[in-house]
DNA sequence: TCTTTTCTGTTGTAAAAACAACCGACTTAT
DNA sequence: ATAAGTCGGTTGTTTTTACAACAGAAAAGA
């Protein structure tokens, strides 16, 4: 565990915490390393979640199958993202996606009531750690709202242009690289992956924007 | 300022907080009322924001400009609702979207530092505030990924399907009321409200469900 | 009460998406 | 190197949705 020590520390939840004390709050946290391979489940669809998680290695989709076998991607975890913040409150359900990872990944679990319950002695840092989780929680459902904004369109056209234009002005240029693949794409986007493709080709013949496989770069009429 | 107290106290942030205390914090918490005639800009795009607010008077939009300036209504205020929580964070970055009165409007601007600082002396319940926070921004982030699980369906039956049976199970029973008319759970499920009328009679007509203005019963197959 | 407005259901048509099937390019594994 | 698998684009068909227009019912207002 001591090895993701460094990426712990550039993660949202640990901001400004020195690093000899994040090796101190592991174990007050009662901290946790699992590995996980490509395809593997992290958690599932009903389980009960009791820890903050931490992706410290890989990437995981928090996804949702339907009865009839339709994928929908309802966000991506990057390393030293953390998920399960929305189940911090004891009245907090079970799970309502999935969570897969993409890649051979590591997850590190924190206990959520040692986390919010502030240590008497050891940890300095903790009410930071406390103050970030607020942050991190806040920062979540801006990226939720952003994304029902997406898929809140009724074409596939009108998705995509939601989601390049968001994507353009969040890496701030007209050209950029996205984190998915076609098929990923479609199913964040909650549309069919050909109906997609073809809406894409479309607009590239029209002249709206240019691509080639994950870069893309919008242009004016 | 006082007169809308009686608001503030039925609203999240203030669950559980006394009527005095709440007149009490309005200075703790550098609360700000602020006016907007019907039309008016209350937040842009771009601006940074660092405060939480709360509605007190009025009707918000929060709308949304793509690159190609397509505008898109993202989501409406009603009076007692926050806005702003998702920018806690101070690396939030700016405003992805204005937000515009479409009434003449009061919002109340509480200072995020404020709240989530907790004062020394005062505020006895300071503390409850910064809870009731956390827990609002927590539930928000489950009440949008269920509203995504709803409309990343693809037809606008299995929408409607998901939005029944979700509110059947919250409301634990099979007949149950919705707070939307018609044109509003089109809206809320991002479908044609046309449509979507044609798909629930369809049901209905099929004995899968019944349903009298916003009143709704779901039967077995 | 009577009028006006809003709400809901209904229908037909045009547009769009889902679906399925296929192909060539490219990557990965053996 | 070759086989197997993945990925992205393309096309045609079927299904679904959006849109527009209208009418009766219900609600709101005068």
């Amino acid at each position: 565990m001591k090895k993701y020590i460094s990426i712990l520390k550039k993660t949202k939840l640990f901001a400004g915490v020195a690093d000899e004390e994040i090796g101190a709050m592991l174990s007050c946290l009662d901290a946790r390393l699992r590995e996980y391979k490509k395809g593997e489940y992290v958690l599932r669809q009903g389980e009960h979640l009791n820890h903050i998680t931490v992706l410290v290695s890989g990437e995981l989709h928090i996804q949702r199958d339907d009865y009839w076998g339709n994928r929908s991607i309802v966000n991506r975890i990057a390393v030293g993202e953390m998920f399960g913040e929305a189940y911090i409150a004891p009245e907090s359900g079970a799970l309502l996606n999935d969570v897969i990872a993409v890649e051979d990944s590591a997850v590190i679990f924190f206990d959520v009531r040692r986390i919010i319950t502030v240590c008497s002695s050891a940890c300095r840092f903790h009410s930071m750690v406390v103050q970030n989780l607020f942050f991190a929680i806040s920062e979540k459902n801006r990226t939720l709202v952003q994304k029902l904004g997406h898929i809140s369109k009724r074409t596939t056209r009108e998705k995509l242009i939601s989601y390049l234009s968001e994507e353009a002005k969040r890496q701030n240029s007209t050209s950029f690289t996205i984190p998915f693949n076609r098929q990923q794409l479609a199913d964040f986007l909650s549309v069919d992956r050909s109906a997609m493709s073809n809406e894409l080709c479309k607009m590239r013949d029209e002249g709206r924007l240019e691509f080639k496989k994950n870069y893309f770069r919008l242009l004016k009429d």
